[in-house]
DNA sequence: TTGCATGTTCCGGA
DNA sequence: GTCCGGAACATGCA
């Protein structure tokens, strides 16, 4: 699940559940998704504190908790739930934050994802890597200025988090078709028109996918329908095509998203 | 049983 | 340095 929408949500969900609240302790259920200390020292680090107002960036949720900053990755199939009786966790419960009144609870089928400890005054790009700007805030301008300096693939470029945070394989793909730009096109390679196009689309696909908290599988949407067997474009009804592309399964319209000679 | 899955990282080769 | 493909990570599902 987890792209800039999804962890947008999942930054309002803690901000309605756990910002405010008083960290009692912390469970590392499997230690392993406590990437950069260890339970015991996630806890110390952070019992008796509050944690703040959240932020994102990219795909990452931060939680400031008063000096501390905790900084969560979902990988692929991480979120978050917020429980206020204390019953039994479920099996992919992999780290539980014990706050005053519930628990927050990271859960994480396939571990990619995990909680990193920032400890205060460490910068927070020491745990997340170099990230680009939030694909949110990059205008018309910033666009086009990251996209002229990349000679690869228009979705390598778009996916590329030290370009643009946020990001991946199924917002590349919606936006795409949107702009009617084939994935394997020079990124630095398009027309005015076509960067014009690509931009109003990316602020469109991410501003309506952060009021669902994902990419929505509507009529109308790429992301509807690009897994069904024998799938076709909504917009022209040809056929979908379906190709690994910068190393991810692409899908696009090879009606409407020509690849120049 | 096999292939594939919305993420990142590392490695080798062009 | 750049870019790409492939493998690895862990787990479930069609």
């Amino acid at each position: 699940m987890p792209e800039l929408p999804d962890v947008e949500g999942f930054r309002r969900y803690f901000a309605r559940y756990a910002e405010g609240r008083l960290i009692r302790g912390v469970r590392a259920r499997d230690a392993a998704l406590v990437r950069n200390t260890n339970g015991p020292g996630l806890g110390r680090a952070l019992a008796g504190r509050r944690f703040e107002k959240p932020s994102r960036r990219g795909k990452w949720l931060i939680a400031p908790a008063e000096g501390p900053t905790v900084l969560i990755h979902f990988g692929m199939t991480g979120l978050l739930h917020w429980t206020a009786a204390a019953g039994e966790p479920h099996p992919y419960d992999r780290i539980v934050f014990e706050l005053d009144g519930g628990e927050l609870r990271y859960r994480d089928m396939r571990k990619f994802g995990g909680v990193w400890l920032a400890r205060s005054g460490v910068p927070l790009e020491d745990v997340t890597g170099p990230l680009g700007p939030d694909a949110m805030t990059v205008d018309r301008e910033q666009l086009g200025e990251l996209l002229s300096r990349r000679r690869g693939g228009i979705k390598a470029a778009l996916m590329d988090q030290r370009l643009i945070a946020g990001i991946g394989n199924l917002l590349s793909d919606e936006v795409l078709w949107r702009a009617r730009i084939h994935p394997s096109r020079r990124a630095n390679g398009l027309s005015r028109r076509l960067l014009d196009s690509l931009s109003r689309e990316l602020h469109y696909v991410i501003a309506t996918s952060n009021r669902w908290a994902r990419i929505p599988a509507e009529p109308g949407w790429l992301t509807g329908v690009r897994d069904k067997r024998g799938a076709r474009c909504p917009r022209c009804g040809a056929r979908l095509r379906r190709s690994t592309v910068a190393g991810r399964t692409a899908c696009w319209c090879p009606r409407d998203q020509r690849k120049p000679a």
